[in-house]
DNA sequence: TCTGATACCTTGACATCCTAGGCATCTTCC
DNA sequence: GGAAGATGCCTAGGATGTCAAGGTATCAGA
């Protein structure tokens, strides 16, 4: 428990979110983890922040689930991994969607539950 | 237990939203746990099914936090325990239902977006 | 040269949920 | 009178995902 309310960004991502939050932008284009963090943050206007130390085993769950497929190059001398959805990956985006859109409509229906 | 049915019950609740769902059916009215999971499952239509083993630790949980008081009554020759908000439950309730929709709207935004 | 942003990664702790059990009582039906 | 099923409580053990906190290195700008 110990839901320490912060009013900045969203102190904690309700587990399982991520995967569908990171599969979704990265349908919209390939990106290297630091721009998916960027990214989210910047369609969300700041109330997402995503931690490195979150996303980086995330992309590594989702590149091992064969959900995506990461290639390296190299950007202004450095050195970036841009990660693309799969076949499985848009499937499974789409799964991960349904089901936030059940849960979610399953939470609204409670709360909106009046005596 | 084996379930066949067209449309299972979310099998997994995203992490944290379980207090939010009790504290919410609770504050319509106490109930007692197996009545809790009744309700839930009730008012989602079975979309959510709470489980007991998510759901005892979780009041056990709330109640050490100072969340909900719980009270022994005998319904029909049987012991059941009631648990009801406290005041700092209430503000606890608003709190998650804030998060909740902080963050489903971000979700919202990030699953809107078109490229 | 120093700082801040960019870019990657790992470790360990911790909370929460699930599976899978256990126990007891009451009602229904054979 | 006996079995089955619903009602009601609980716990232990494990899996998983997130967080905090650290590390490395490159590049741009002051």
């Amino acid at each position: 428990m110990a839901r320490h309310e912060q009013e900045q960004p969203e102190a904690e991502l309700l587990q399982g979110t991520l995967d569908l939050l990171i599969l979704k932008v990265l349908a919209l284009e390939p990106l290297h983890g630091y721009g998916i963090a960027q990214r989210l943050k910047q369609i969300t206007r700041d109330a997402l922040q995503i931690r490195q130390g979150s996303l980086y085993p995330a992309l590594y769950r989702l590149e091992k689930g064969g959900y995506l497929k990461a290639t390296w190059k190299t950007i202004a001398g450095r050195d970036a991994k841009f990660y693309a959805l799969t076949k499985a990956g848009e499937r499974q985006l789409e799964n991960e969607r349904a089901g936030w859109e059940r849960l979610s409509a399953a939470v609204r229906l409670v709360l909106e539950t009046a005596k």
